[in-house]
DNA sequence: TCTATATAGTTCGTATACGAAGGAGTTTAA
DNA sequence: TTAAACTCCTTCGTATACGAACTATATAGA
């Protein structure tokens, strides 16, 4: 990953794209220990944060496409991760909750998530650190 | 895609995996008139840059796995983007050359990647955009 | 109340990603 | 020179992504 055409190419496309990978890719090895890919830690981090959410609703909340959300969900399932619990009023609906077996590996698991960004940012400033999350937020939120 | 919670996660991995989701779906909508997917795009790119390269010395380049590559390269020579020439000296070689094709639509495709940047860095001043460049180039680079 | 519309999830098809293993060709070293 | 080590590329298996079509359910409005 080190050697990149010296100019590395001032494209924001592949630069996010590239960034990215190489986040991703350090995260998952340290994912690997737990057996859970980093999609699936991202499901356990949202349903953490508010439990009980629809698949609808944590698909909103983490950004995933409804056709991703439900194959990652079916694997959980699989796994022992997370458990679909229908809705009596609306039978539409499928509530997600974390497993026991998710709830503790929680602290690890946070911990885990914690270690990867400080990875990410160990060689910038604090005011740098936080310049480079409002450029990616205003990325994301634009329009 | 607008709406995230009020507090963005202060998490580097999903602030840099949804910024990248963005821009690669926004890019992935400008492609779509050309029949040409964003790695796809990257591989021309990369082909215009250094024509010629081997597969290995492509996925070097573009920091593409060798899988990913031998994939994408075997779709791309199907749709007549590319061609691959088997190297006469080391058997083992592919280089990979653009068609005419793909060079007729040379400057169209180069210009949809700038209108993309562009997009993606609408609201920043020219010393955030460098700043940007630089911060995701240190990420990528790292180690 | 009954139909048009909208929403929640699933399923399918195609294209990345990438670890792992395999086949063919090349180099290195004893 | 010849066997071990390497390199290039392909293939396989699994997991995202995501557009599109489909089923089941719910709700709005005539």
């Amino acid at each position: 990953m080190a050697k990149l055409p010296d100019d590395v190419p001032d494209c924001m496309v592949f630069l996010l794209a590239k960034a990215y990978q190489k986040a991703h890719a350090n995260f998952k090895k340290q994912l690997i220990p737990y057996g859970l890919t980093n999609l699936q830690h991202l499901v356990l981090e949202g349903l953490w944060y508010k439990q009980g959410m629809t698949a609808a609703q944590l698909g909103n909340f983490l950004i995933l496409d409804k056709a991703t959300l439900s194959g990652v969900l079916e694997r959980m399932v699989k796994a022992g991760w997370v458990e679909k619990k229908p809705d009596d009023k609306d039978k539409r609906l499928l509530s997600i909750h974390t497993s026991n077996k998710a709830d503790d590996l929680k602290k690890d698991l946070i911990k885990e998530r914690q270690t990867a960004n400080e990875e990410i940012l160990k060689n910038f400033s604090i005011e740098e650190k936080i310049l480079f999350k409002r450029f990616l937020a205003d990325v994301i939120s634009c329009e």
